[in-house]
DNA sequence: GCGGACTGCTTACCT
DNA sequence: ACAGGTAAGCAGTCCGCG
């Protein structure tokens, strides 16, 4: 079968072209249609040029006037016409930023990534009987509560239950020799040899070239049977080059930043044809002609995909960080950057390696980020070059076009949305922020044993479900909808028409919440379709989580801040709320977060019928989502430690849990969090405070004596996440240690993390750069006693008394 | 001229 | 380029101190 992974304009046949994969033969195979055109919309008809093809008029819905009109649909003859038109004719125009593939997309209603066989020329979809059963009996089970949204219940089933084909995909990776320790290769002069290229197929094939070095002893390769040697650097690529083409799907790590282009230019300057480079650089992507690049470092640097995806196992991307985190293994270990130096064997296994994890972070847990990537194709209609790279407010977007032209509204303007539905109503509590959020409520501090958490599940998808938010419907014209209020900001919400997001995010929701959720736990299903099902559960839990912030960025098209703050307003009621009826229950509240609430030691029976109670008032699953054994809270909002019935350890923005906290400190965290799990009722306690006790003293005399074993360990890490010139109102430490690195020569940029170590004087330097005498350990001493107070408080350890009173005294000694 | 109080900047976290 | 809310540490400024 067929499968559409890919779609854009062909330069050559002036026409659409799909890339489609063939799970048969495992390759990549072309399709061109010529009998779709380009256009946009436009309020008035257009003086006719030779570059437009044809104008007509059409009915569209205006959902947000909430009304019929009628406008030109001005088709051209070539996509780049449109952008010339708008630069002209800059009002009065629709839909006229729409790529033109994405058009070919929405209005041709190609599902990508979905099964398709090719008939006289045409393309038809492939029904799957069995995919089909599933999606009719999720739509039995979830029962939706409007009839309307049955369709969209359809085809969001039929996205997720179709099966996925088996992917055939080679990672690659280069290695360039490189002449300076401190500096990365320079890909736009490529100025420097390829020493070496990696293949590694999830089909098992393992192809290495190697290029032989004059400075290098030839005689111990011999061991090295399926390495291929060139002595000529453009045969090497050229045959680099035939392999690409091989393969459909190309994985690589960065490649869209250093490995293809520098092959590109690479190629260029050994007098390799243009044509015969099948690397295409474009601004913000590096894409092949003959296959499709997926670039992993892309894809994992997606914030919503750390986050909710991979539940921010990894916190900066590299390959090295991102496969320790999710394969449990990294790269290998080098001395320096000095990849000349390294000997051929060593050279091999370590492009090797990189290559293996590239792949392996495609093939681990069965397939998770290769179905992944399918499964949010689908989702968003996004080819997948596109979905893999871009951030998810692309696929939100993504979406809400598709429904728009599937049910032939026109796509509202931004500037539209903000004059016809207003401003914000609401006050931030944070300077600079746009509306209030959520609610957080003071923590009872202390120990607290047998503490319930509960939370409503898919807080803000669910509100914007239930109380029919969109920009059409929030604030519409209807004389009857005005008294349509909720809780305390002004705004009213439409009885008349549904939101398309409020369709859309809210059948999402219901998937994930009756379906997915349950179908990944269920285990009467065998073991491939559960990790399907918790792929498609996770997809929609990252849209989902997304959906709501979306509206309140406007940068996004569909952004209309009414909306995002009617969102949280009605959060803040709901919380504030259920806490006010779990007290009346009788129940102890310790701590409240936007859509979650600690209760201390609460009955069954009191704490089913607060769940009850919040379910069938506010039509939201509030289920009782974690037991503590205990849990330790300070007075501090998101801060706190606590320890589940199965003994595992929950902390949640301690210090000690953070990136940049020094190892040394870090250490002494992890041991008191083992000795907390040692704790089951409250007399425990007293045990455990002498241990703990005794563990941050020897930290602490470690220090005073400056007895470390390694500075690296005494090192702070902390992310650059701007431009170095950006910092022109303060300078901050990292900082300034980082631009001690460039004075050094070292390249340092946006996103590296720079590891400093505090030194007297109340300075800092590069850890690289530090002795271990300047470090001022009066400073480390502090930072020890502000971590520590954060868990020391509750367990009733003072810092004076027990810590530094014993040590002074032995001191003495 | 110095130090404490204060504000604002920056990063990393929580939901 | 999904949002707002919170903690922490530091940089820089203001103000009072005769």
């Amino acid at each position: 079968m067929l499968y559409p992974v890919s779609a854009d304009y062909d330069n050559e046949f002036n026409c659409v072209v799909l890339k489609l994969y063939n799970d048969e033969t495992e390759r990549l195979e072309k399709f061109y249609d010529d009998t779709f055109f380009p256009y946009f919309l436009s309020e008035n008809k257009l003086s006719q040029t030779s570059s437009i093809r044809s104008q007509e008029l059409v009915e569209k819905r205006d959902a947000l006037h909430d009304e019929q009109i009628h406008l030109w649909k001005i088709k051209t003859k070539h996509p780049l016409v449109i952008r010339a038109i708008s630069r002209v004719q800059t009002t009065g125009l629709y839909e006229n930023y729409i790529k033109f593939f994405q058009c070919y997309i929405y209005d041709m209603n190609v599902k990508m990534g979905m099964p398709y066989e090719r008939k006289e020329g045409r393309l038809n979809f492939v029904t799957n009987d069995k995919a089909e059963e599933r999606v009719h009996e999720l739509i039995k089970l979830i029962n939706p509560s409007h009839q309307e949204d049955i369709p969209i219940f359809e085809s969001l089933g039929r996205l997720l239950e179709y099966p996925a084909p088996f992917i055939r995909r080679a990672a690659m990776d280069i290695e360039v020799l490189n002449l300076d320790v401190k500096k990365v290769p320079n890909v736009e002069a490529a100025n420097l040899p390829v020493l070496c290229v990696t293949f590694l197929s999830n089909s098992g094939e393992k192809i290495v070239f190697a290029l032989v070095q004059a400075n290098k002893e030839f005689s111990c390769i011999e061991n090295l049977t399926q390495v291929e040697f060139f002595t000529s650097e453009r045969e090497m690529i050229e045959k680099t080059f035939e392999k690409m083409n091989e393969y459909p799907f190309i994985i690589t790590f960065n490649g869209d930043d250093f490995d293809l282009p520098y092959l590109a230019r690479r190629a260029l300057r050994l007098g390799i044809p243009i044509c015969d480079i099948p690397i295409i650089m474009q601004k913000r992507m590096t894409l092949l002609k003959n296959a499709i690049h997926i670039d992993l470092y892309r894809f994992f640097s997606i914030r919503a995909m750390m986050i909710y995806a991979f539940a921010s196992k990894y916190k900066t991307v590299d390959l090295d960080t991102v496969a320790k985190a999710l394969l449990g293994e990294g790269k290998i270990e080098k001395k320096d950057n000095m990849v000349g130096n390294l000997s051929y064997a060593d050279l091999i296994e370590y492009c090797l390696k990189d290559s293996e994890l590239t792949l392996k972070l495609t093939t681990f847990n069965n397939n998770l980020v290769m179905n992944l990537i399918i499964v949010l194709e689908r989702l968003s209609h996004m080819p997948i070059e596109n979905v893999s790279r871009k951030s998810i407010s692309n696929w939100i977007r993504s979406m809400m076009y598709d429904e728009h032209r599937k049910r032939n509204m026109v796509i509202p303007r931004s500037e539209d949305i903000l004059t016809v539905k207003g401003q914000t109503a609401s006050v931030a509590l944070i300077k600079g922020k746009k509306y209030k959020g959520a609610v957080v409520v003071k923590p009872k501090a202390g120990f607290h044993f047998k503490t319930k958490v509960g939370d409503f599940a898919s807080l803000y998808p669910s509100i914007l479900k239930n109380y029919n938010l969109g920009y059409s419907t929030i604030n519409c014209k209807h004389p009857e909808c005005k008294t349509n209020t909720v809780g305390e900001l002004p705004h009213h919400i439409c009885k008349r028409n549904r939101a398309i997001e409020s369709q859309l995010i809210g059948s999402l929701r219901d998937l994930r919440v009756f379906w997915y959720k349950k179908k990944a736990k269920d285990k009467t299903i065998e073991k491939e379709r559960k990790e399907w099902y918790s792929v498609a559960e996770q997809s929609i839990k990252v849209i989902c989580n997304a959906a709501y912030g979306v509206f309140g960025n406007k940068e996004f098209s569909l952004y209309c801040p009414p909306v995002a703050e009617e969102v949280t307003a009605i959060g803040r009621f709901i919380i504030t709320e259920t806490i006010q009826k779990a007290q009346e229950i009788g129940l102890e509240v310790l701590y409240g977060d936007t859509d979650s609430i600690f209760i201390h030691d609460p009955s069954a029976d009191k704490m089913n019928k607060l769940i009850e109670w919040a379910k069938t008032t506010f039509d939201i699953e509030f289920e009782l989502d974690k037991s503590y054994r205990y849990v330790c809270l300070s007075e501090r909002k998101k801060n706190y430690l606590g320890v589940l019935e199965s003994g595992e350890v929950d902390v949640k923005g301690l210090t000690g849990k953070k990136k940049h906290t020094p190892m040394i400190i870090k250490r002494n965290f992890d041991a008191i969090k083992t000795l907390l799990t040692e704790i089951h009722k409250p007399e425990d306690i007293e045990i455990k405070r002498t241990e703990i006790i005794k563990l941050i003293k020897k930290t602490y005399r470690q220090l005073r004596e400056r007895a470390w074993d390694n500075l690296d360990d005494l090192a702070f890490h902390v992310t650059i996440t701007k431009d170095l010139e950006e910092y022109k109102k303060t300078e901050p430490q990292h900082i300034k240690a980082a631009k001690r690195l460039i004075a050094k020569g070292y390249e340092v940029a946006a996103g590296d993390t720079i590891d400093f170590v505090k030194t007297r004087g109340k300075d800092v330097k590069p850890v690289s750069l530090a002795k271990n005498d300047e470090v001022d350990v009066e400073k480390y001493i502090e930072f020890l006693h502000n971590t520590f107070v954060q868990i020391l408080e509750p367990l009733g350890i003072e810092w004076e008394r027990d810590i530094l009173g014993l040590c002074k005294l032995e001191r003495f000694m």
